[in-house]
RNA sequence: GCUGCCGUAGCUCAGUGGUAGAGCACUCCCUUGGUAAGGGAGAGGUCGAGAGUUCAAUCCUCUCCGGCAGCACCA
């Protein structure tokens, strides 16, 4: 005991002790309340046990669970207290791993019979108990053989074999809780009652030891734990609400699309659901003109021959679809647009004076997606991407990618989208292309998120063969992240299908391809839309803008000249003359999300006005037609306009 | 693709070894009603497909197809 130790608080406060302390003795100095409420100690911003020795200086934070690390703990212990649970009723079952995750807790547990939903409740009752039993959880520390040896008695095959895959420097540590143990590197809070109340299994599922699909496959059973009843409560709220926005729901209650079965993965759109699709495609067409790109359209059928020549054959032929046209001739759906664009590209003589050359297509595309992949129009077999390919020379590549990532931005922000993450992944040790290209590519990419104020997170290694990439993904109103962007740069396809253009120098050079998509395919982008607005979309892109609604057929005359109107000014609506109550048609436009409602009676048919009620509000607003018909073609404008192109970029 | 669960009316779901029910929607009639469900009547199902067990299968068994959740996959 030479020197001192100086503990730091998050206040600043520092307290001196003469010799190694715990966690739990730095709690029980500031205050017996916080030494109870204890969870876990943060030090130096690593969590440990409480009860782990601090031999030096350090900054400290008591864990409890007000603690923006509390849930980690709870869910960490809860999880084991679920497989202590498991254990204690289906003796047999082997333990293998159990995290905390987002939002809750899994934990793998190999065993030949299945658990059943009434075997979750059975669980989570026995976990209770445990939890209400207070124990105290103990750490231990073992010799790696014996632990070994002692897993491998009892009949724990999988604990064994994590303990023999961790590096020797691995202290192997165990935790105890009454008569139940289970080894875990912790941290863990001193006692299974502070696991709280806060908790519920949430389902049974499937999952691969060690994540692989060669492997057996373990059952999972994921649970979901909280500092309070409260926040449980706000939890499966929210699960609750995005429920409502499903866009599988959404899709059939508004009548946009269907699914069925002697079709799976492709989707049957409805006329309102087409329209959706319209409305977007027509804006993408006016946002990728005014970036300078031209449009083109690629055949569905190609001999198999080229998928061969472009590598496809090779690397993507499972996930083909294909068509034997005669005995020796096989022709394969595109699953991609890149090959049949160069195919363009090839035809006559391209000069350097032609690049940047920014092809796009709206290319449907088939793949044969695993059965079990397939999650209503989100992922599918047939899908239409909104494509491109930049051919352009390598001193392009910073300004093609710059302009694209502003271009991205752009139109994310018009469907609010304001939270963009972007993954930058570079080159992986197996790869095409000599360190100079690499270099440049790299430079240009990281360029253009600067240059777009993009932060980005690194991947390292984790780029294409063929060249970096960056993925954009976008964050929806109720905080969910869907990945739909990417840029990847290509120097090996250009190659192999012989693509080239005439230099300032009379020489052929190879161009450089930009694969490139923002909305990814339009199938999922509509889904993310129906999920993000919750299937109240903004006027511009509304199936139906509006529907006037008669309150008594003396006002169907007037009602008619009113629809007259408003598709004279190009707004989709509807008329509803039905013998109906106000109420009822009220009710059921809303209900079909309808953002305006025009309402007519006799008395706007007298003064030739309408009233005007919003999607969402209670209130009406009575505005002569011709005013109320200025203001909806106002508000119904494509944010992309129609305004004269803004290059050059 | 793998594990588990599921497939009954347009939708949401009950139900039984002896060929089926509810609510909403739908059709018709009455109602002309001022901002989220007016009233009445009626019609509607090869119980996902195929095979097997059985005197008898929507129900039990098997195979297939599809869906859901998760895992794996997403070049």
């Amino acid at each position: 005991m030479s020197s001192n130790i100086a503990i730091t608080l998050p206040d600043g406060s520092v307290r001196e002790f003469d010799r190694p302390v715990t966690g739990a003795d730095v709690a029980a100095s500031i205050g017996p309340r916080l030494a109870k409420d204890a969870l876990a100690v943060k030090v130096d911003g690593t969590i440990r046990d409480l009860t782990a020795p601090i031999t030096g200086n350090a900054r400290i934070e008591i864990v409890t669970r007000s603690h923006p690390d509390a849930l980690e703990v709870i869910r960490h212990d809860a999880a084991h207290v679920l497989a202590e649970a498991v254990q204690a009723l289906y003796p047999g079952t082997q333990v293998t791993i159990g995290p905390s995750i987002a939002n809750g807790f899994y934990y793998d547990f190999a065993r030949d019979e299945p658990f059943t939903p009434d075997d979750l409740e059975r669980i989570e009752a026995k976990m209770r108990e445990i939890v209400a039993g207070d124990v105290p959880i103990v750490r231990e520390e073992w010799d790696r053989d014996q632990a070994i040896r002692y897993f491998r008695d009892i009949g724990e095959k999988y604990k064994a074999e994590i303990i023999a895959d961790l590096p020797e420097s691995e202290t192997i540590s165990v935790y105890r809780q009454g008569a139940w143990l289970d080894l875990c590197r912790g941290p863990h809070a001193p006692s299974t009652a502070k696991v709280g109340t806060a908790f519920k299994l949430m389902k049974v599922a499937g999952a691969y030891w060690r994540g692989d699909h060669r492997n057996a496959m373990l059952q999972r059973i994921y649970g979901t734990a909280w500092r309070d009843e409260k926040e449980l409560k706000a939890y499966l709220t929210q699960l609750e609400e995005a429920e409502k926005r499903d866009h599988r729901r959404l899709g059939r209650e508004m009548d946009l699309f269907h699914l069925q079965e002697e079709a799976a993965g492709s989707v049957f759109w409805h006329a309102k659901g087409w329209q959706l699709w319209r409305s977007l495609e027509t804006y993408m067409r006016t946002r990728l003109e005014r970036a300078g790109y031209i449009e083109v359209k690629t055949p569905q059928l190609i001999d198999r021959t080229l998928w061969e020549q472009s590598g496809h054959w090779e690397k993507f032929r499972e996930n083909m679809f294909t068509v034997q046209a005669d005995e020796d001739k096989t022709l394969a759906v595109k699953p991609m647009n890149c090959p049949g664009h160069v195919q363009i590209f090839r035809q006559g003589l391209k000069s350097y004076r032609d690049l940047p050359m920014r092809m796009a297509e709206f290319g449907a595309c088939h793949r044969n997606e695993p059965s079990g992949a397939l999650h209503g129009i989100m992922r599918v077999r047939a899908f239409t991407q909104d494509d491109a390919h930049i051919f352009c020379t390598e001193d392009q590549i910073t300004s093609e990618s710059i302009a694209f990532c502003n271009l991205l931005l752009a139109i994310y922000k018009d469907f609010g989208f304001g939270n963009v993450l972007v993954k930058f992944s570079d080159r992986p040790a197996k790869r095409a292309g000599s360190d100079a290209t690499w270099d440049k590519a790299e430079a240009g990419l990281k360029a253009a998120c600067d240059a777009a104020g993009l932060a980005y997170e690194l991947n390292p290694g984790e780029g294409a063969f063929y060249g970096p990439k960056l993925e954009f993904t976008l964050v929806d109103a109720i905080g969910r992240q869907w990945q739909c962007g990417t840029l990847q740069l290509d120097f090996v396809l250009p190659e192999r299908l012989d693509a080239s253009y005439i230099g300032e120098d009379g020489q052929r050079h190879r161009p450089v391809m930009l694969h490139r998509a923002v909305l990814g395919s339009f199938e999922r982008f509509i889904g993310i839309l129906i999920e993000h607005y919750a299937g109240r979309f903004p006027l511009w892109l509304a199936p139906t803008q509006a529907v006037v609604a008669t309150i008594t057929n003396e006002a169907d005359g007037y009602a008619a000249e009113v629809l007259a109107a408003l598709k004279a000014r190009g707004i989709r609506a509807v008329l509803d003359t039905r013998n109906e109550k106000i109420n009822l048609k009220v009710r059921e436009h809303s209900l079909q999300k309808v953002p305006v409602l025009m309402v007519v009676g006799k008395r706007e048919a007298e003064e030739r006005t309408v009233a005007l009620r919003y999607l969402g509000g209670k209130d009406q607003e009575v505005l002569a037609l011709d005013a109320a018909l200025d203001k909806l073609s106002l508000s119904a404008r494509s944010p992309a306009g129609d305004a004269a192109p803004d290059l050059p970029f």
